[in-house]
DNA sequence: GGGCAGATTGCAATCGTTTGCAAACTGTCT
DNA sequence: AGACAGTTTGCAAACGATTGCAATCTGCCC
C-alpha cells in the first residue's frame, strides 16, 4: 500500500481511504489512486485488514463426524448441503471456510471460535456434540446448527420437522397394509431420535391393533447399514417394511434385501429420509421424506447474518414432504 | 496473549515461545504457561499470527462456473471432488477456503492470489479460463488445476487421460455394433476437447468404413442437455449411440431419449464420463468412463504441498477406466 | 569474590492495514 | 489582510502475534 502511496505522491492513509471509497478524499484523487492500484495489480492484504478490523468476512462450515473416524467427506447429504450453503454465503460476499471434525473431538468448537478465523460458525448436524454446542452458544452468538431443536437448548437450530415427516412416511406404509415395520437407525442422535418418535406416533395412531416395532441401531455408514440389515434378515425376524433414518442407509438396506433374495417393494417396502439426488435414480427409486436443503441452507445463512448484526432470530423448523416412489409400492404377496 | 503473560508473570514474548513449544523456555515454565492458557480458553489469534508469519495454512479451492451464472454449486462432480479435496487438505492440518466464481469473471484469480487469504490455489476445472491460469502461473507457483494439460502450458494440471478414456468408450460402442455415434458436448472446453479427440480417434481406427460423426454443443447443465437432445431427436437425424461428455448430461440425454419414446440401450446406447455416484444407480445404470476422484484429489494436494515447499512437480495424468453397465448393452433391433 | 559460559528472558521492531485527531490547506467574506 | 468554516491530508496508534538481539540470571570454577 505504501508503494501505491509513493506512486500517487500521497500517504498510505489516503490510499486506504481512497480504496475504501471514502468521501473524505476528493473524487478526482480517489479515481486516480484506484487507477494506479489497478494498474499495479495491487489488492489490499486481507489478513492485515482482518486484523485491524477484527472481522474476517468468512463463515466456518463444520461437519462433525463422530462416527467413523476415517470416513471421507463423501456423504451426499453433507455434500449437497455444503453446496447450497457455499452458494448462499458467497452470494453475500463472504468466504466459506470448510472444517471437518473427526474423533477424538476435544475442544474443537471453542478453539475454532477463539482462533478468530471466521466471524461465525455453521455446524451441519449435531452428531453427538449437543453438550459442546450448548456450552459454546452460551457466550458465542453467531452459531447456527443444522439439526433438531430440543427442549432445553439455547443454540439456534434450523432443521426439518423430523417427527412429522417420519410420521407421515410410516402412516403411508401402514395405509399400504404393511404390518411389521422396522425402524432402521440410531435414535440416540438428536435428529434420528425425533424421527423415531414420529415412527412411534404413527404406530400408535394406527386404527388396527398395535404393530410390532423394532430398532436396529446402526451408524450412518453404508457398509454398517448393509451388514446390519443382512444380519437382521438372517435372524429370520419377520417384517414387511423398513423405515430408514436416511436415504443412504435405505439404499444399502435395499441392496442387502435384494442380495438376500427378497424383493423391494414386493416383500419388503423401504422408505428413506432426506431425498438426496440418488433417491430418485436408484433402482427401485426410493420413497422418502424430502428435506429441502436449498431452503434449509438459505434459512441457516439468513439466521447467521441476522446474528452477525445483533439479531436473535429463533430456531426454524422446515416442513417435510413425503415423496412417493417405487420402493414402497402396494404389497402384492402377503 | 498479554493477559496470559500477566497471569504467568512473564512477558508476551515468553508466552508466545512457550505456546510454540520452543526449547528456549524452560520445560517447567512452558508447561505452566500451557496449562494457564488452556484453563483460560486462550487460543492464538490466527489472523495476527498469519499476518506476522506471512502464511495462512489455508488453501483456496475455486470452482469457476463460466457457464450459467446463477447455477447453484450442485454439480455432483464438483461436489464429490470438493469432498475429497477437503479431506486431503484437512488431513495436512490446513484449512479449505471455498470460492465460487461466476461471470463476469474479471481479475478473480490475480485478486485472489494478491489478497493473501490463502497459501495456494486449487482450481477445479479450467472452464474457459485457460488464459487467466496461464498468466497467473507465470508469477505464482502454488497453483494446481484439475483439468487437461495442453501443449504450451506452464501451469500444473492433474487430470484423467481424457483422450484414452473417451477412445476406449467409443471403441466399446463400435464393438457392440453401433454405427452412428453422436458426440454430445462442447469440445471448445479443454477437457471436453480431448474427449472429442479420443472419440475421433476411435472412429478413425474402426475396421469398418468411417462412421458418421456429429457434435451437439451443449453447455454442461442438465436442462440444456435435455433440450439439446430433444431437439436432436426431433430433427430426425438417425443415430444409435451417444457418447456424452459427462455423466450429468448423459443422464439428461437418457431422460430425453426415453421421453421421446425410444429405448436405452435398445434403440440408442449411451455412455457417459466421470462415474459420479448417480451413474451406478440411474435407470438404466450408466456405462461410463471412471475418473478416480479420490486419487485425483490426493494427487492435486500432493502437488500443491510439493510446490509450497519449493518443488516443481510435473503435471499428472491419471488413467481412465471404462465401467460397463446397462446403458450400452448389445443392440437388439436393427 | 570475580569471571565466564550457557540458559532464560524481555525489549522493540515488524507484518499491512484502518482511523481518530490535529494540522494544513482552500476559498469566502468582512 | 485576517478570520473563519469547510475540505483534505498525514501522523501515529492501534490490531495481536513472532523473533533477532541484547540484557539478565544462573551456576560453577578458580
Amino acid at each position: 500500500m505504501s508503494d501505491i502511496a509513493a506512486l500517487a505522491g500521497v500517504s498510505a492513509s489516503t490510499v486506504s481511504r481512497a480504496l475504501a471509497g471514502s468521501s473524505l478524499v476528493a473524487k478526482k484523487k480517489r479515481d486516480e489512486i484506484m487507477r494506479l492500484a489497478r494498474e499495479a495489480g495491487y489488492v489490499v492484504n486481507t489478513t492485515a485488514r482482518n486484523l485491524r478490523l477484527k472481522r474476517t468476512e468468512t463463515i466456518s462450515v463444520v461437519i462433525p463426524l463422530a462416527h467413523e473416524a476415517s470416513q471421507p467427506l463423501t456423504d451426499p447429504f453433507f455434500v449437497e448441503m455444503l453446496g447450497y450453503l457455499a452458494d448462499a454465503i458467497t452470494q453475500r460476499g463472504y468466504g466459506v471456510l470448510l472444517q471437518k471434525i473427526v474423533p477424538p473431538m476435544g475442544d474443537w468448537l471453542p478453539n475454532l471460535v477463539a482462533s478468530g478465523r471466521s466471524d461465525g460458525v455453521i455446524v451441519i448436524g449435531q452428531s453427538t456434540e449437543h453438550q459442546v454446542l450448548e456450552a459454546v452458544s452460551a457466550y458465542y452468538r453467531p452459531l447456527v446448527v443444522w439439526g433438531a431443536p430440543s427442549v432445553a437448548q439455547s443454540y439456534c437450530t434450523v432443521g426439518t420437522d423430523n417427527t412429522a415427516g417420519a410420521q407421515r412416511a410410516v402412516e403411508h406404509l401402514i395405509r399400504l397394509g404393511r404390518k411389521r415395520i422396522v425402524f432402521f437407525g440410531d435414535p440416540s442422535l438428536p435428529e434420528i431420535g425425533l424421527r423415531y418418535e414420529g415412527y412411534l406416533a404413527a404406530l400408535e395412531n394406527a386404527s388396527r391393533p398395535l404393530e410390532a416395532r423394532h430398532i436396529v441401531p446402526a451408524h450412518l455408514t453404508p457398509d454398517n447399514a448393509y451388514a446390519a440389515m443382512t444380519e437382521l434378515l438372517q435372524q429370520n425376524v419377520s417384517f414387511d417394511a423398513v423405515f430408514a433414518a436416511s436415504d443412504l442407509i435405505a439404499i444399502s438396506a435395499i441392496q442387502a434385501i435384494t442380495a438376500a433374495g427378497k424383493s423391494v417393494p414386493k416383500d419388503i417396502a423401504v422408505v428413506g429420509f432426506d431425498d438426496i439426488a440418488l433417491a430418485a435414480h436408484s433402482n427401485p427409486s426410493l420413497t422418502t421424506v424430502r428435506q429441502d436443503l436449498e431452503v434449509g441452507a438459505r434459512t441457516i445463512v439468513d439466521r447467521m447474518f441476522d446474528r452477525l448484526s445483533g439479531g436473535e432470530g429463533p430456531s426454524a423448523t422446515l416442513s417435510a414432504e413425503l415423496i412417493i416412489r417405487e420402493s414402497c409400492g402396494a404389497k402384492l404377496s402377503n
